[in-house]
DNA sequence: ATGAAAGCGCTAACAG
DNA sequence: CTGTTAGCGCTTTCAT
């Protein structure tokens, strides 16, 4: 059997009480506490760490709830968070949710129940029910690349809204006077369209409503929503889509009708993944601070968590345009 | 505070033994049970995992030990694996270790102090020692894309070799001679170089030492080794890239030296992630059946956990060539 | 079928 | 400074 404390306690000949004290960094004689030390060096004893959460001491583990892991987006969000975690001595349990209420509910109340120290539920939590008895029950959470508008809560987050204006100034100063948008049913979405319009409405032109299309998250969707939209008898001669991933729906809906892609048509993402580095053609996108953002989320959480905690914080940080070829601009041309 | 078993049995008016027995399916009378059961319903019980993990039970969460969590095709396994240990019950904890011996060794030590059930190690596991001592500790493992030649431990993955053989013979046809292969350090790339050697010598052609190159996992890598290649005063007519990542890097090579693909040179990559599919051109990859792979290895793993063992397994999948617009003919062309 | 009691490995008063 | 002891919440004999 793995050693115990009990073990440890026998061969420096001292209580358990004290070799719990050393492990602890309670007032031990540096004699004895030597002792122990070697002790348990000789066993390669390793504290079991239910034992000590059982009575109330840390886990070491964080819940992180995040809408699908095999998103490049938050995948690498994931490993950002994980390096920072881990250098706090944390570990992470990750639990893919998929935007879906039940799954959330579950997934929190079965992390609770392995006593996790906190929670990062990144992107729309949508069950907002558990999310408020988190709070209540005073169990540390942090929002990231998300925030409520009206819960006491920490959050990081990029400011959407910009991000969307600056895309549609770009556009705008590429000359494109009608332009589509595709976007996911989430509020990072939503933001990004409510600042791309605002641009839009400073220059005098407006989104018709035909020309914004909500739907699912999967390249797929936006596939299908692109090829709607260059159906049109007067297509859109340049589409924002919310990220990266339904960026590649577009590409391939315009692909499918041998529209070109930035000549006929540009295309702007979000979130400058690998995706869009590689791109066919490489994709003008909107970077977000990933790196900053996990650090902070973890930071937060964990003055939280170690009772450390200064006040509540919403942590908005300013995204990037860059500018590749999917975009150019705008010549009129009539093909027919 | 959140009821205890001892809340429970006070509210059902039995003792705690009887709680327990009814929460493990022990025999109990039909109305004791019931009263039990409504008792935990009204105090909205849950037992802690923590206390019962104490008494030697499972704590339901298996150790994923992963090279890196924010590459797509990793990511993908990701989600297959959750997805499959969800359905059984099982959360997970996922550690990035980047290949390297240090990690891998501290991330299991840390996990099994925490009492996970089992491991899945997925891709080269360095650390043979830690590997082995896991064995000897009769702690479930299973190893993910990846194998051990002489130990006895489950493990899933794709036969390497006959993708790369398919991969040279895909080239082959199409009239290649001069052919260079970027690879990782790690098994995998290997094995997959040594398939590709193997078709090449079934007709007669060799490959050059100098035109085969292991290297770092990162795009970067392998960009500046495809930029060396392709600046051989004779440089070769296709290029074997051992994984999607690092034929980005091939491609971005070539277009910084003005070198079309497919025309000028052909580029294999293998995994068949996102990055293929949308890549310019998309590219011709090697699709690994990855969803029942983690399936597998989720369930030989959950069987050694539970004890309905059979006899260890290497399981071995067959991958399969997709071809898309990287791959073309190749047409002597005098530049000069 | 049910309950009393011991104990998993650790922490935290409380004495000494 | 160190040891004794009583739990944390649960499982598991062993009686009844």
């Amino acid at each position: 059997m793995k050693p115990t404390i009990y073990d440890v306690a026998k061969k420096a000949g001292v209580s358990i009480a004290t070799v719990s004290k050393v492990m602890n960094n309670q007032p031990v004689r540096k004699k004895t506490r030597e002792k122990v030390l070697e002790a348990m060096e000789e066993l390669d004893y390793k504290p079991n760490i239910l034992a000590s959460a059982l009575m109330g001491k840390r886990t070491s583990t964080i819940g992180f709830l995040l809408p699908d892991i095999a998103n490049p987006f938050v995948a690498e969000m994931a490993r950002r968070v994980e390096d920072r975690a881990h250098e706090k001595g944390y570990n992470l349990v990750i639990c893919s949710t998929d935007f879906d209420r039940e799954k959330e509910a579950l997934y929190v109340s079965l992390l609770n129940q392995k006593s996790v120290d906190g929670f990062i539920l990144a992107g729309d939590f949508k069950n907002e029910d558990v999310l408020k008895s988190l709070l209540e029950e005073h169990i540390p959470v942090v929002l990231l690349a998300a925030s409520h508008p009206s819960l006491l809560v920490n959050s990081v987050r990029v400011d959407d809204f910009i991000g969307g204006y600056e895309v549609a100034s770009h556009l705008i100063s590429l000359g494109h006077k009608k332009i589509a948008v595709i976007g996911e049913d989430a509020t990072s979405s939503k933001e990004r369209i409510r600042g791309f319009k605002q641009a839009l409405q400073e220059n005098e032109m407006n989104l018709r409503d035909e020309m914004v299309v909500i739907g699912g998250s999967s390249s797929e969707d936006a596939e299908l929503s692109a090829a709607k939209l260059l159906a049109d008898p007067e297509p859109p001669t340049a589409i924002f889509a919310c990220n990266d991933i339904l960026s590649m729906g577009v590409i391939l809906a315009a692909r499918g009708r041998d529209i070109r892609i930035p000549d006929d048509l540009s295309i702007v993402g979000f979130d400058n993944t690998l995706l869009s580095m590689n791109s066919d053609p490489p994709l003008t996108t909107v970077e977000q601070p990933i790196q900053d953002m996990c650090s902070q989320a973890v930071d937060l959480l964990i003055e939280e968590i170690e009772g450390k905690s200064k006040t509540k914080q919403r942590i908005i940080m300013m995204p990037r345009l860059i500018i590749r070829n999917s975009t150019s601009e705008y010549r009129a041309e009539d093909d027919a």
